[in-house]
DNA sequence: TATGAATGAGTCTTCATTCAT
DNA sequence: TATGAATGAAGACTCATTCAT
């Protein structure tokens, strides 16, 4: 039952330092087995292609971070819902933001592999997925405001650009080589600086 | 005269056709060749190599906003130092933002290929460079209005994350398919966003 | 277990047909695979690259020989070092010559290769190697040579031609279509026309 | 009469310094009409092809060592036949090889080219050339010798053999970076060790 | 005289993948 | 579980040569 799993796990570590290397593309299986010291074809037992071989390494911290989006959103939505104020309160994006960014910091090399180095991979688009998470909700919570404000819709592409906007803002702490701490304490700058940008389109 | 140069701007096409689809990576130099009805060698005597390829293509408009940046930013860093006022004045920021954008829209396949489709090539980071140049902008910016505001010096980081920002949303309007009229008017949203979000980190 | 290495020897061998037809860097990896029935691929599996199986085919009749001349030349040496006469004896040289002789000529189509088809490979160049340690031999055995006889020393170059001259030599033994039997009879004469060549300077 | 020779000129010169540099195989005709700012074609106007370009540079050269070997070799053998001594006289030869080795070092480029970077063109054994000349020569001697001297006639491989190690000799004087005074030095050497060497036989 | 364009076959090498054992 | 062998297509690039103008 060691030695079993051991191979696999022998290979997906070899993978991770190709792919952090030279990217998704330009990784060479034969590479990632020789370093391994295992054969193309015992490669081919443990995973499907390289793509799996990839998805492999980051397919959980993936799916986790799509689910935290998710619900993290669904539950603001119930608050803005029933909340009278239309004030927004920025702590709580903070303190969502903040959680988020621990589990990415626990799990580094899996979303700089997403982030940074799965072009060619079905991955590619990840980020962009993100936004469009991040668009759906920010629709909903402009269409709201517009109305308790008696303002104009905001456009799509505005809604788009914002998210995205947020999305980088995020990837960022990530892809740019500093510390969990330094990460952390950068996140404040970036929700004030974003939630003042909003507002100030309503000008 | 006309046949002579004829072969060459046919493969510039096929190529740019190639590269838009697949990336400058994946391209390969033998497709472009056939869709052009000729061999490779004749490629070759044209264009040194792959990159080279590329870069005729690219290499002219990449030039020109480089230029462009460089201009825009050495005229606003003096007419600030000349200023009295502490106010900025939007108005000078959207004229460039709007010059720059007319140029992208004018070469907007170009701009594409550099944006989206260099991977792998030697202009695979143009956006981070765009970035850099921005980022000593806005540092010396940030310290003068530091300076004026007595408040305290902004981090790099921020800086640079500012920076990217402000780059990224410049280069959405290029590369998500919307048409310049529509750009033009999102310059103005963008601008908004980024000063509020700017003093918002004063406050 | 059959099968197994008999790609790979076939490969070896349609390898020699090509470079003993063509010279290295005239020969094709593609007629060798061709001749051989199987594809490039196949080729690339069992040799690193056209120097490796090239390599494969005459490294190891190589370092033999460089072992033998070194072996050969250290008893020699010592051999001076505690003779009282100063007199040459040929026997020993003449022994030694038709031991190497008879390894070449088991080996004849390897050394073929290396001795006159190898021009463009790492190997190009390894006469003049065996040179080199025929050089530095020579000079010691002439320095001795002339401390004893009280005469003049003799200069590198000529050192180095007398040592070219004696490789040479024994090249075209292989070299020149002749069988080993006429191969033997010449090695006296050789060695012969030498030793008094090189007293012949003494005088 | 002056520009039309002048592309050829060019073309001759740059030539001769890639062919010096990679050897006939390896150079380029691009490489070399790049460097003599010509077209292809131009290139193509003054010589056939690449041999041609080739033999441009020391056809001359070498038909004129041939005929000076011709030449004297000839009257070597007209002195030997009406000579009543056996006893050889070394004088000629030196003076010979010295007004060779003279001739060689006027034109030192050349003969580097076709001794040592002739490889793939039609040039490439014209050292054995050299040595088939000298070895009809050493026939006609050594059986004028055997008879005079009642010895046994020697065979046509150690003919061979020693034609070669003296062509060698001499072509190490050119193609070994010495200058044509210490050439000129060694030739006494090596005049003195063939003879005795040669001599050496008959015991 | 010389240009500039083009050919077309060829170079070595790398790749992800497959499959019998 | 894993090996070792093999595929076959594709990669970028270089070459000597030709020829209409």
């Amino acid at each position: 039952m060691k030695q079993e799993t051991q191979t696999r796990e022998k290979l997906q570590q070899t993978a991770k330092e190709e792919f952090m290397e030279k990217g998704y593309a330009a990784a060479s299986l034969r590479n990632i087995c020789r370093k391994a010291n295992v054969t193309t074809g015992a490669l081919y037992f443990f995973f499907k292609d390289k793509e799996d071989l990839f998805g492999s390494l980051v397919d959980e911290p993936l799916k986790k971070i799509y689910e935290f989006m998710k619900t993290h959103y669904e539950v603001e939505i119930k608050e803005l819902k029933t909340a009278a104020t239309k004030n927004h309160d920025s702590k709580e994006d903070t303190e969502a933001a903040v959680m988020a960014l621990n589990y990415m910091f626990e799990h580094h090399d899996e979303f700089t592999l997403l982030l940074t180095k799965s072009a060619g991979s079905r991955y590619e688009n990840c980020t962009d997925r993100f936004v469009e998470i991040s668009e759906a909700h920010y629709r909903v919570l402009a269409d709201e405001m517009s109305e308790r404000c008696q303002t104009e819709k905001i456009d799509d592409y505005t809604i788009h650009w914002i998210s995205h906007l947020q999305i980088l803002s995020f990837v960022q702490l990530i892809t740019h080589d500093i510390s969990k701490e330094e990460a952390l304490k950068h996140i404040n700058t970036i929700v004030k600086f974003l939630i003042n940008g909003w507002f100030g389109i309503y000008k």
